[in-house]
DNA sequence: CAATCATCGTTTGTATGATAAATGACGGCA
DNA sequence: TGCCGTCATTTATCATACAAACGATGATTG
């Protein structure tokens, strides 16, 4: 009677091992560990759609936490589209339709769980329909300030000594276009696009010393939104990207000989 | 000290008051009308960004359901990056760039808040961007049983007699166009938008009759499609959302003089 | 024998109360 | 004045109990 402070078999998250963002965010609660080792699960093909998860006593056990957290975590999961619950029957996974692949904490177990390259063209593909469409719109529609913005994050990539400070003002520079473009359907769209590919992306281009190379191609784009020409900016957008894409290609092409990746 | 089946002042959601789907979905869960409140008045400006919510005594004394049906409820908010909780705090608004706002629930939420004509013109952007690309991508790589599934849709279309017919066949031929361009991450993205529009969308272009109007400009896609030319394919999509475009121009019009919107 | 229907058991849903942990606020102390 | 400990408030977690839903099982009946 005193499973309490009891055997916790898995749930080795101390109380703060998340080291994303600053530190504000409450990586270490419960429910979030156990919503967290679920999907990953889940998204990791562990449990299939139409699957039968462990009830809820089984979770309790198997974390060695109270039924209140796996609740919560569960609640959670649903929210995301992953599982539906229901009484008698317990909790399904539900087909890969329903699941809400564009949530961020989703997205980030996709990422883990696919295949890098098979994820990774993907991504790049989606980029490659949004980015010049963002650009146009930006350069049709943007406001002073927003043309601001885009040209203090440009000043800053010009200006960026190391690697991390040119990352950080290139996010700030997609995501000031994506702002001007004045569409906010865009805005999470893109920065779902643009935190996960975040990581990966630093060991793409970024790693391969050309930062110095994108700049005039960044510069462009600039140009051609401050100009207000729309397809100037498609363009410029697109020239870019495939400079990207082709990167990305190699780099696959060379992961894949190589194969130990990991951190 | 009976607060169990006392005053639910508010919460007037009957066993099962939802109609969308068949009727598997359990809508009547308490955890999940709660949150539906929370969410909606959230996206609804009532509680903006930064806002400190009620804490849970007051939201269980608010809704006269339970501390349990509460925490749930905030946990599928926390999970969909509306808000943050923690100890001593309370729960908070986080900012809109948190908020996953291409989550089933939270778009459904913000469709019902923002105002429509706003919105609308948005979202049609988006599927301007979208669809022609998707098009020409399931133009290059749908397999055979793919391409089976987009002309039985057609044919669905084409057969259909009364509206509702028309419009289930309409949204399983852009669902199929979908997942014959092959990338997984397009296929939420469109069913989002899809979901979204759904409703809204049978009060623009399906109403004015011109159901049958549309058949040769799906028939057009269909043909490119099946021809593998992505080029013909996209400007077939291009062209047919240039007529729906248009269209929800003119009912904007026309609601924004007869300002009676409603149910 | 077969079909219908009531009963039962399993699992989630909700309620309640208690304890733990986190953390801002306050006041004490140097 | 500035640092430190205590406290109060709020969420986090736990434990327990009961309600509701619903599939399965078996009894009842034509």
């Amino acid at each position: 009677m005193k499973p309490q402070k009891s055997a916790s078999k898995a749930l080795k998250a101390p109380p703060n091992a998340g080291r994303r963002g600053s530190e504000k965010e409450p990586r270490g609660s419960l429910h979030r560990s156990v919503a967290q080792d679920i999907g990953a699960r889940i998204l990791n093909g562990e449990f299939a759609p139409g699957t039968l998860l462990p009830n809820e006593a089984e979770w309790c056990k198997s974390f060695g936490v109270s039924r209140t957290a796996v609740r919560e975590a569960i609640k959670m999961l649903m929210g995301k589209g992953l599982i539906i619950s229901r009484p008698r029957i317990g909790s399904r996974v539900l087909p890969r339709a329903e699941w809400n692949l564009l949530d961020r904490d989703v997205l980030g177990w996709y990422v883990a769980a696919a295949k890098q390259s098979h994820f990774l063209a993907h991504m790049q593909q989606v980029r490659e329909i949004l980015e010049p469409e963002t650009a146009a719109l930006a350069a049709a529609n943007h406001t002073p300030e927003q043309l601001l913005a885009i040209e203090a994050a440009y000043e800053a990539m010009a200006a960026a000594k190391t690697l991390a400070a040119w990352n950080e003002a290139d996010v700030k520079f997609h995501f000031a276009i994506l702002q001007a473009a004045g569409n906010e359907l865009l805005v999470p769209l893109g920065l779902v696009i643009e935190s996960a590919l975040g990581s990966m992306f630093t060991y793409t281009a970024r790693q391969k010393g050309d930062v110095g190379r994108t700049l005039p191609g960044h510069q462009r784009i600039l140009t051609a939104i401050r100009a207000r020409r729309p397809n100037a900016a498609r363009a410029a957008v697109r020239k870019l990207l495939g400079d990207t894409s082709r990167i990305v290609g190699e780099v696959m092409r060379a992961g894949r000989k190589s194969r130990s990746a990991g951190a």
